[in-house]
DNA sequence: CCGATTTGACAACATCTCTTGTCAGATACC
DNA sequence: GGTATCTGACAAGAGATGTTGTCAAATCGG
């Protein structure tokens, strides 16, 4: 008894791995299509076609629209946040140094990929409660990267009103960035994000100086 | 010939008074009904079974549903910002003070009213760009309250950006402060939503001894 | 009090989308 | 090569919504 593939293969692949791949080429069409007309100007069928798939695959793999984004959000956004991390963790131990490298690397793939950044920023929003939830996760991962949480545990309240309006401000600059084309340099526009990050920053340090 | 009332007067109004009462009847229903079902799951029907008006009146006064949800958004925001530019202007010559009484009146009324806060923070993106640059404006004119801007012609690009940031940062405090259901007490919101507006203002500040 | 205007209820039409089902053709195993 | 499985094209049903139109009832003016 061999291991695994208890499917027949076609195209030289498992069923399962069949079936992951037209996942996958549904997600990259969703984002094309979203970057076109919108999430609520995206049809089932528009979707399929990008894809070169047919409706049935789309019921296959997603029970309806709003999962697909979810997971178009999740996969793009996921992938996004892995890199910053990277980026972070490549530019050492000082504050301001992880800041800046995770948000150049940031914008610079807003800059990139201007579709899926139109959708994700600006759709994401007022879908439903289930891409609300996905959405408030993604921000907080988002926030850690920038500011490292710190493991006080007294800064509840007040530390995550902090956390959440340096990712407001980070993100609507991204926004009107993205919609304006990309008009400043890269490098400014990481300046005046990082500005607003040292806000939050400062009262972190703050809160770990009082607690040695 | 008397001077205008040139139409039959129902309960003792003419008929242009009749239509915007009808209008405005229309925009407080939306404003209720958004709030409760959002505006993607709020039908005509719905919106005017709560007027108690039929669809009929709908369409006297609005071209479709995106045309009333401008109207209701701009109705609401408008006076929101009348209040705050007001506050502001009672606070007196120094910044801080005007901005801590503006921030103050625009959280206390955002827990006043939970519902239209809800709708015209969250829902109000992705609905298309005709909503767009109306929140785009309401967006500027939120800005300039909170921190004039320097009749400094240069502060453009990067200016623009603080702005924008600034914004940003407010907005989303809060935008989770009504979704929590107002954990904070208002004083603290506003203090961290201030330390935010700092950033703005000290660039102004900047640019402004720079010009004299 | 009568007639004209306004109103409210509701039906009807057109359109769109989601979702499921059918069926012939293509592909791989034996 | 035959047969079972998988695939792609498509249609059709169900359901919802926007939008316009009809018609009787209510209201006001003379």
């Amino acid at each position: 008894m061999a291991s695994s593939p208890k499917a027949r293969l076609y195209g030289g692949m498992d069923a399962e791995e069949r079936r992951a791949e037209r996942r996958l080429k549904l997600i990259d069409a969703a984002v094309e299509v979203y970057g076109e007309v919108g999430y609520r100007g995206a049809t089932v069928k528009a979707i399929c076609e990008a894809a070169e798939l047919t409706e049935r695959y789309f019921y296959e793999s997603f029970a309806n629209s709003e999962a697909l984004l979810i997971a178009a959000y999740s996969h793009v956004v996921g992938h996004l946040h892995e890199e910053m991390a990277a980026a972070a963790g490549a530019a050492g131990d000082d504050s301001e140094a992880r800041l800046r490298a995770a948000l150049t690397l940031y914008f610079t793939r807003l800059k990139q990929h201007p579709k899926p950044a139109r959708v994700f920023l600006l759709e994401i929003a007022g879908i439903g409660p289930a891409v609300d939830a996905v959405k408030h996760d993604a921000l907080r991962a988002f926030s850690d990267i920038l500011v490292p949480p710190a493991s006080d545990p007294k800064r509840g309240d007040k530390g995550s009103l902090l956390s959440i309006g340096m990712v407001g401000a980070v993100i609507g600059i991204a926004l009107r960035w993205v919609s304006k084309q990309y008009p400043q340099a890269i490098e400014d526009v990481v300046a005046v994000a990082a500005s607003f990050c040292r806000v939050a920053l400062a009262e972190a340090d703050k809160s770990k100086l009082r607690s040695v």
